[in-house]
DNA sequence: TTCCAGGCGTATC
DNA sequence: GATACGCATGGA
């Protein structure tokens, strides 16, 4: 990894990386573009923990994680934009594919964040028919509710007639399912974990509100389950178009990934 | 006004 | 197991 240390920030060089496909394609809904002098800079969290982190230029491949540590960077921020991981050789594998090959050359700074599971619970129970603008609202009323976002323990006991101020519509009943069933003690986050992807996606799948979508959404983006591979609208569009004989074994093991790029290709390339 | 949004539960066959 | 339909909400 390629950083430098300097006046209190981490200079970070990355050529697979833009700010703009990474923390604003869906996958995490806590990002906000603010405005700045450079080219692009964001305002977030992993799990309540702030971050300002600023793209130099349009592809420049330099960026600045402002006001932290090289032990937080090191051990929480590039652990969150997944920097361990050699993008360059996963989108050479996948580009034995023709059409992966094409969305991975128009989408390439897209990364796979590691987000919380819990959040990631909470919100794409949030997201199943609604739109990304409006599920930022509800989740942004949710953490102004609890003060940051809140997890399972901090939701025990809530109703959906206490949610009713985040505007969620008929998915609050499925949060108050969700949060009963794994503070129970019935169902187990850390549990869920560690089953092999089927197993896992049964289990999720038993909470009213998650079904085969929003089940893989939780693994891929909340246990980096990079096998989970979340059939939406626009993934069904690629996979009819694309794929009716099914993926290519080049995809093996990082579906979710080769997913995320494809989805961005569809969703915005006018393909 | 009507339609749609990173789906899902329910009823019905 | 496949298919149709309603669902809260708000923006286009």
């Amino acid at each position: 990894m390629d950083i430098e240390v300097k006046n209190g920030d981490i200079i970070l060089y990355e050529k697979d990386l833009s700010l703009d496909q990474t923390l604003d394609c869906g996958q995490a809904f806590r990002w906000e573009s603010v405005p700045s002098a450079y080219y692009r800079t964001y305002k977030g969290y992993y799990k309540n923990i702030p971050l300002t982190v600023s793209e130099e230029e349009k592809d420049g491949g330099k960026f600045i994680f402002h006001n932290v540590s090289e032990k937080d960077f090191l051990e929480i921020w590039a652990d969150y934009f997944d920097l361990y991981t050699d993008y360059d050789e996963l989108k050479r594998r996948f580009s034995e594919d023709e059409t992966l090959r094409a969305a991975c050359e128009y989408a390439g700074g897209i990364r796979l964040l590691r987000q919380d599971a819990e959040e990631c619970l909470i919100s794409f129970i949030l997201s199943q028919n609604n739109n990304i603008p409006r599920i930022k609202g509800i989740i942004n009323r949710l953490c102004g509710m609890y003060d940051g976002f809140p997890d399972m323990k901090r939701l025990a006991g809530v109703t959906a007639e206490e949610l009713s101020p985040l505007r969620a519509g008929f998915r609050a009943g499925y949060i108050e399912d969700c949060v009963r069933r794994f503070t129970s003690g019935e169902l187990d986050v850390e549990k869920i974990r560690l089953l092999p992807t089927a197993e896992g996606r049964k289990a999720l799948m038993t909470v009213k509100g998650i079904g085969p979508k929003v089940a893989s959404c939780v693994q891929l983006f909340g246990m980096y389950r990079t096998d989970a591979y979340p059939e939406d609208v626009w993934i069904k569009r690629v996979n009819e178009r694309y794929y009716p004989n099914g993926l290519p074994d080049c995809v093996k093991g990082s579906e979710g990934i080769a997913q995320q790029y494809l989805f961005h290709y569809i969703r915005t390339a006018s393909v």
